[in-house]
DNA sequence: TACGAGTCAATACC
DNA sequence: GGTATTGACTCGTA
């Protein structure tokens, strides 16, 4: 595009709305019947899990770095592209004709050794089939391990050495396997936050960051995220693009509910995005947009107001498993942030319960 | 050196 | 078979 490496063009990229992106991705994907595989692979260059990651956890733009906006701009560059579909669908026929080819070809030679056995380093003719049992055996956790782990986390976000030493041989586990739990725990249930701080619509401004957003019950009541308080973005740049405002409008006027949203309920609308997701629908697009640039999604979200056109909803495919999922995530969160809340207003640490 | 961010890839789940 | 989850890893940064 315009000779522009990727890089630059994150970094001359506007305040995108993540989650409307990933929410068009998904559709669009799902109409044409298209996997995350073929997708993540072909247009992100990246794996099917980190495609599923994405496209259902989007992380507000300002909380992303360069290297974490870059999948998006490749979706909205995607989308953009007339041919985005038909591209892919001709990629998903070739791989198609290329497996078939590699079956005929292993049947008719019993002496071959199935490489889709192997792996793909193997395909790739880096392992030998004996090599392939050096592989490290992925450490599965069980329920009790987990729990006790959460435990731990609650106790303590931070264990010492000491601490984390003494789990390990408790749990009879590595060290660095808790050290790596503790990692990905604390990354994850950062991450959930922006979702449930995007969902409860008290959107967070980049003033916000001394603490969970959750905690300070600020809501937008700071003038940031409903006072269309500006930042590097234009008015210029917001034109035809009703998207951010009016989705902000309407996060504003939920803020009552939060309760709900706290309780893992699913209070928002997907039809709250149509407009919004059609703008990244090119031409054709009923929502009126008039010639809009290539990164003209959201200037209408300013880094101040983003998180509220960030709206994650459940969405469609939500099983009552799902659901569940989240009211048990929502309900811990809640108790962490409530231990928290409890534990900052008392200043002798001591007194903190946990 | 510890941490966060981002990602891979094995596995679970539907 | 496609998608979601999650332990492990790499890399950049303070």
């Amino acid at each position: 595009h315009s000779g522009l490496s990727i890089q630059e063009m994150v970094a001359m990229s506007p305040e995108l709305d993540t989650y409307a992106i990933t929410k068009k991705v998904k559709e669009v994907l799902t109409d044409n019947n298209l996997g995350q595989r073929l997708f993540g692979e072909t247009i992100l260059g990246l794996t099917q899990g980190s495609v599923s990651d994405l496209l259902a956890r989007p992380k507000p733009w300002h909380k992303l770095s360069l290297k974490g906006r870059e999948p998006f701009v490749r979706m909205q560059l995607w989308l953009q592209d007339p041919h985005s579909v038909e591209k892919l669908m001709d990629m998903k026929r070739l791989e198609k004709k290329a497996y078939m080819k590699r079956r005929l070809s292993s049947l008719s030679d019993s002496h071959t050794v199935d490489t889709a056995f192997l792996g793909p380093d193997y395909v790739q003719g880096s392992l030998s089939p004996g090599q392939q049992h050096l592989k490290k055996p992925r450490v599965v956790l069980g329920p009790e391990e987990k729990e006790a782990l959460k435990k731990a986390y609650q106790q303590k976000p931070y264990p010492s050495p000491k601490t984390i030493e003494e789990l390990a041989s408790q749990l009879n586990l590595k060290t660095s396997t808790v050290i790596n739990w503790f990692h990905n725990y604390r990354s994850r249930i950062r991450r959930e936050l922006f979702i449930e701080e995007i969902q409860s619509a008290g959107g967070v401004g980049p003033g916000s960051e001394g603490g969970s957003p959750s905690l300070r019950g600020s809501k937008s009541g700071e003038g940031d995220s409903c006072d269309g308080t500006e930042s590097e973005g234009t008015v210029e740049a917001r034109q035809g693009l009703g998207l951010g405002l009016e989705d902000h409008r309407g996060a504003c006027k939920d803020q009552d509910m939060e309760a709900e949203s706290e309780a893992g309920g699913s209070n928002n609308s997907p039809a709250q995005l149509d407009c919004t997701t059609s703008s990244l629908a090119g031409p054709g697009s009923s929502c009126g947009q008039g010639g809009l640039g290539l990164f003209s999604l959201t200037e209408a979200s300013s880094s101040s107001s983003a998180p509220s056109t960030n709206i994650p909803a459940p969405g469609p495919a939500r099983n009552p498993r799902d659901n569940n999922l989240r009211k048990k995530k929502a309900a811990n969160l809640n108790n962490i942030i409530h231990r928290l809340e409890k534990a900052a207003s008392k200043e002798d640490p001591s007194e903190w319960e946990f």
